[in-house]
RNA sequence: GGUCCCAUCGUCUAGCGGUCUAGGACGUGGCCCUCUCAAGGCUAAAACACGGGUUCGAUUCCCGUUGGGACCGCCA
């Protein structure tokens, strides 16, 4: 009896691939994961003066980097046009639409008038009776909306919505030049795709009583709806270009990880119970729409990040090496053409990821682990290369030289005999190593630092400080 | 202006009439751990917008007020 869940993500190729997008694609993705459905990708290019190529592409690509993978489609609208002249002509003949005389310029001005004069701007239906084309003028179509009664949304998030019929306009399904419009070709590809669920932001429970009209006149079964709260910028308003990064691939960009994103996303409206960090297998299982919220949800960047720091550290080191890769190129780590010994990276990601938050930074602090030298931030070098740690640095040198074994046991049990030998505290050395080592003061624990660099290299930087200090 | 939606810590949220001295998470402060930085642990400050009902009892249900948002296009 249950038909089987059909549901698509129906974006306009007008900017690239944004939060907001990204988070209805992933509630529509997670419904038909949940219930072994059908997810479609539709692209919206109706309106030929603002969608690009290029944005298909870009929101394309932002849906594979999420993971967010569909069944059907890519469909495009432009392919479709003759399709849509045909559910047009046909409401044309049923007397269910009309020819609209009136040019965009006067429609504007009418409106402009209504606004100005505290009235609702509406269309006031005066072609809705016209007989005779205007000659010269290639008009519109409107269809035409009941002007009694009331249409009931029943969402399944909001519950029963009530909108007065009188409300409604008589809205344009085709535009003079020939191309149909948003809420026309929305109902006419639902239909087509045999969509169950219609999931999307609630900026478009408003157009929902229209759309309905236009499905009965087709005598078309109503699908369910699910309007989603909107994302909202930290000043309370849409969240836009001024709040920051927006799209998807910018934050691909700055070292998110995609999963992060995804579950920062899909906490902006939802929850179960006090979980913060889920499997995307665990999305999968609980994912209902009871648990998804009706408040609009600011975006707080903060949040993100720590999650994006959680998933960093819970990342195979092994997996990484491999996310890493660009990063290092980009932040200069290592040559276009470099070359690294992946396990051995793998090893120096053990340490540094717990501390990263993106991968941009993990690049960042992978520089002192495969530069041949490093360079000391001058407080640093101030506060922890001078005459008072020589000595110490000096035997240290010395000792490791000769040492059987570089490894985390005996560099400790190395580092430990000088201490106590001088009745120091570790940091005492430690900290003059780290700067001669990394160039800064803050690094993973200086025996694995030193075992990962190895013999040859440590010496090296041993004796760039001292000679640093001596000022030779 | 009209229509529609929404309302728990600064932010994301739990709460589906008594379990609430309102729980968790981010962020913030303190402490612990400690070779630094993280991570981790503990801890503190921090919220039911307001006013009426309904009820033995409201954060929870209803109404209103206020506040916020969305839409009102030959954009989607």
């Amino acid at each position: 009896m249950t038909e089987k869940v059909r549901v698509r993500f129906a974006p306009s190729p007008t900017g690239f691939l944004h939060i907001g997008g990204a988070r209805t694609a992933l509630f529509n993705w997670l419904f038909a994961r949940h219930n072994a459905g059908t997810f479609v990708l539709r692209i919206e290019d109706t309106d030929r003066s603002r969608s690009t190529d290029e944005y298909i592409e870009a929101i394309i690509e932002g849906m594979t980097w999420l993971g967010l993978d569909w069944d059907e489609g890519p469909f495009r609208q432009m392919d479709r046009f003759d399709v849509y002249r045909s559910y047009i002509d046909r409401l044309v003949k049923e007397g269910k639409a009309y020819y609209c005389y009136c040019s965009s310029e006067e429609l504007e001005a009418r409106r402009q008038e209504a606004l100005a004069s505290g009235r609702t701007p509406k269309y006031d239906g005066r072609c809705r009776n016209r007989k005779e084309p205007v000659p010269g003028v290639t008009p519109a179509v409107r269809f035409m909306m009941p002007q009694d009664g009331h249409t009931v949304v029943d969402d399944l998030i909001r519950g029963k919505v009530v909108f007065e019929n009188a409300q409604l306009d008589d809205l344009i399904i085709l535009r003079s030049d020939g191309t149909p419009t948003y809420n026309f070709v929305v109902v006419v590809d639902d239909v087509d795709m045999k969509m169950t669920h219609v999931i999307r932001g609630d900026d478009h429970l408003n157009n929902t009583p229209k759309q309905i009209h236009i499905y009965r006149a087709f005598g078309y079964e109503v699908p369910k709806f699910a309007h989603l709260p909107m994302i909202l910028g930290s000043d309370k308003t849409r969240l836009s270009k001024r709040h920051g990064a927006t799209s998807v691939t910018a934050y691909r960009d700055m070292g998110y990880l995609p999963d992060a994103l995804l579950n920062y996303l899909v906490r902006l409206g939802w929850s179960y119970g006090d979980q913060e960090i889920f499997t995307k297998e665990e999305l999968i299982r609980h994912f209902s729409f009871e648990n998804v919220g009706k408040a609009a949800a600011v975006f707080n960047p903060e949040k993100l990040l720590w999650l994006n720091g959680q998933y960093m550290m819970n990342t195979p080191s092994e997996k990484l090496v491999e996310l890493v890769m660009p990063f290092l190129v980009q932040e200069s780590v290592i040559g276009e053409a470099g070359r690294v010994d992946t396990a051995w990276l793998a090893k120096a990601i053990d340490t540094l990821k717990e501390r990263a938050k993106t991968l941009v930074e993990l690049a960042r602090s992978l520089r002192y682990y495969i530069a041949p030298e490093v360079e000391y931030d001058e407080k640093a070098k101030t506060k922890f290369l001078n005459e008072k740690s020589i000595p110490y640095l000096v035997e240290l040198r010395e000792a490791l030289a000769g040492l059987s074994e570089f490894s985390h046991a005996e560099l400790e049990k190395t580092f430990r005999s000088i201490t106590e030998k001088h009745g120091i505290k570790l940091g005492a050395l430690a900290q003059p190593v780290r700067v001669a080592m990394t160039g800064g003061t803050e690094s993973p624990g200086i025996f694995e630092v030193l075992e990962i660099v190895g013999r040859e290299k440590t010496l090296a930087r041993l004796d760039k400080a001292i000679r640093t200090i001596e000022g030779r």
